[in-house]
This record gives structure tokens, sequence and C-alpha cells, in this order.
DNA sequence: TCATGTGTATAACTTTAGTTAGATAACAAT
DNA sequence: ATTGTTATCTAACTAAAGTTATACACATGA
């Protein structure tokens, strides 16, 4: 008897079809579709009518949060287990705060994602306590404006301070005390290491 | 009849657990054997004997490239194919020159990953067009000497030149050249840059 | 052996980045 | 209303990064 229908979405096709043959091995549950990018997701769920979606928080078309929010934003009661690589305390956060139940890392074993299948499709959160820890690390974190995130962008992309003033239409003095702000609340002395740490914290958009 | 022996060597569960059922769907295919980091790949190398290494290039313990040069160095020859997800031109350059024989991107479909397992076992390579091209791209390029090399792990971690002169006891100034020799190689403008393109490129340790 | 190229090293100089102190405006709290 | 907070902005000053020219050891091939 199966009865949990499940939506795959990873950008990577074995990944996929290794994921269907080996939830295909349980009774209980079922692939109903593939999608290998965000807008595939949305339309499959639309046509399979999934009870859970299995989602990769990177895509090529775009950010497997969007995928969340947009689903959310037009579907009551949305089950969404989140199944990636660790990418930095930011996307599990991002994924969690729009409206992700669960939070599982691709290094974990069969028996646990079937567990955290099984919870999520029927209304319950499954965040394993590693993950939850990371989560209770960031908490602490002091998030950057929007002034900042947009000059934080700009630094990444090898930006000078004097053309990131003039994109932004303020002087190279006020971009110098953002950074300064940037540096402090990421812990760190330079733009370079601050690029460093975006990257691996996942704070900028395409790195 | 089962003769091709198959060892997956990849640090995430879910996936490794994933190929081998696929893997199973083939009458002539046999995983023999399953390992999470690099010296588990070594270790169960010598007690499986498997036809053909499926090998990630990123593992918790060292890099997969160093893991084929030490089979190669102990083992003549050695049927290696690389399954990775795409991480900068330098890991398909630096795992080509170590000895694999394919090279396939986890963005592939499993007919095309039968057929890579099929043909690297039996001695003959296999690189899909589009990475072959990605490859001669690459050639272009210009190396970093090993002391330009060592100056970017440490602009990576983000040293100042004073802290890399003091390390490497040189003056300040000498470090300068030699960041400009990097930034030149690299064509960019910045050490920030620098380092960003290092971690796109994959010429950093642990990045 | 003599030119050529390359990896490494140095220092004087110019440009850019980072520090510090302070101003203004919007907004919330009570 | 006024106090406090936060985001944004500016400018003078100091520290660090980047540029340029030059030297020297060492290898390699004409």
């Amino acid at each position: 008897m199966k009865n949990i229908k499940v939506l795959l979405v990873d950008d990577h096709t074995i990944v996929r079809e290794g994921l269907r043959v080996l939830i295909e091995t349980q009774s209980d549950l079922a692939v109903v579709g593939e999608a290998k990018n965000g807008q595939e997701a949305l339309d499959q769920y639309e046509s399979t009518e999934p009870d859970i979606l299995l989602l990769d928080l990177v895509l090529p078309d775009m950010c497997g949060v969007d995928v969340i929010k947009k689903l959310r934003q037009n579907h009551a009661p949305v089950f969404i287990l989140v199944l990636t690589t660790f990418d930095g305390e930011e996307d599990i956060y991002r994924a969690l705060k729009a409206g992700a139940m669960g939070y599982l890392l691709k290094d974990t074993p069969k028996k646990e994602l079937f567990r955290a299948i099984r919870e999520v499709s029927s209304g319950n959160r499954f965040i394993p306590e590693e993950i939850a820890s990371k989560l209770a690390a960031y908490i602490g974190e002091i998030e950057l404006t929007t002034r900042e995130s947009e000059i934080l962008q700009l630094i990444a992309i090898g930006s000078s301070n004097k053309k990131i003033a003039e994109s932004l239409y303020i002087t190279e003095g006020t971009v110098k005390t953002h950074i300064n702000h940037i540096l402090k609340k990421l812990s760190v002395k330079s733009r370079t290491e601050a690029v460093k740490v975006a990257i691996e914290r996942g704070l900028l958009r395409n790195p």
C-alpha cells in the first residue's frame, strides 16, 4: 500500500535516480515525480500533488529557499524536507524560516531519510540534533543590513571602494564605514576574509 | 553474471546508498564495497579488489586526487572513474593528470554512468565532450609557482602581507611582488578577487 | 660559454583599504 | 515630547595593498 507520494528535486540526475530507487524499496513510499530545477519543481508540484517534497537547496535556476517560499504562498500546508550538503548556517536558517519542516544532510543513512520522510509528510518537524545545534549557534549572529549586504555582494565580485561608491551613488567614505560594520559583524579583519566567510556561510547570491 | 566489481567512494551516505541500488539494477555490475573517506577507500581497495573505483573528489580526510595518486603508486593498473559535482577546471585537470580514466558529473543520466563504468573498467577512457572542452580551455592557463601557491593559501586565510612575510621569512616587498604575479596570472585586480577565483577554480587546499 | 628565461628576492613610490569620530534622519517606546 | 536605537551618510587620518624597476641565482639550449 503506497500512501506517501514523494516529489524529488535535485539538479544531479544521478542523485535523483539513486534516491528514486532507494525510496521505492519502501512499500509505503512512492516517487511521483522528479524535478531538476526550481521551475520544474513548482510545475510538478501542481500536477503530481505530492505529500512531501524532497528538496536540494542548490538549483540551477533559483535558490531552493525561493521554491519553498513560492510553494507556501500558493498552498497552505506544504510538507518540505530539505536534503542537501551543508552549505553554511545561513541556508539552514533561511530554509527553516521560509517554512521547511525538516532539514537533512546528504551524509545521513537511508533509514534516517525514510524516518524523516514519514515524520515530515505527517506534519511533524524533523531536524537532527547536529543541525539544531548549528542553528542555535547561528542565532547569536548579527544580521547585515540591506546596504551592508549590497556592499558585500559588490566586494565579492571584486569591486574597489571607489567603484562601489559610484554604483551606489554615495561617497567612498560612506562605503568604508559600511565595510567597517560588515567586518565587525563578521568578526574579520579585511574584505578578503569577509568574502571568504561570506562564501562559507552562504551569504552571497551567486557564489 | 556479475563480472564488474565496483567500489563506491563518496562522503554522502545517501548518495552512496542511492548509487548502490542504482548500479545493482544492472546484472553485470556489482557493488563490492563503500567508502566514505580517503582512508577507507584505500583500505577497501586492498580488501575488495574492485575492477573500478567510483570516486567523488570531495572527501573529508583527503583530497580525492591524493587517493588516485596513492592507489596508482601501489597498484599498476587502477581503473578510476571520477563522479563529482563540478568544482572548477583545476580539479578535472588534476584528477586526469593523476591518472583517473574517466570523469563524470553527478548531473548525468544513469545510462551514461553505466556506460562509463563499463568503458573505464575495461581500460578505456571516458570523458564527456562537455568536460573535454572545459579542459581544453584550461590548458591555456598559466600555473602558479610553489612560492605563489604558498602565498595564495595564506592570502585566502586572511593573512596580511606583513604576516605572510613573517611566516615565510622574507620581506613584505617580496610578498608584494609574488602577489603581483599571482594577480596577473589569475587576471584579477586585487587579492580579494584572487581568493574568489581561487575558490572557484579549486586552487586552495582547504577552501 | 654565452644568451635566455624563470623563480625568487628587494625597495621606493602610488593607490587603495581600514579606522575613527561625528552628523542626520527615521522610528519605537514609554 | 524626549529619549534611545538603528541605518545611513560624510570626512580626516593611518595602515595596508598594489606598482614598478631592478638584482641575482640557476637552469637550459644555441
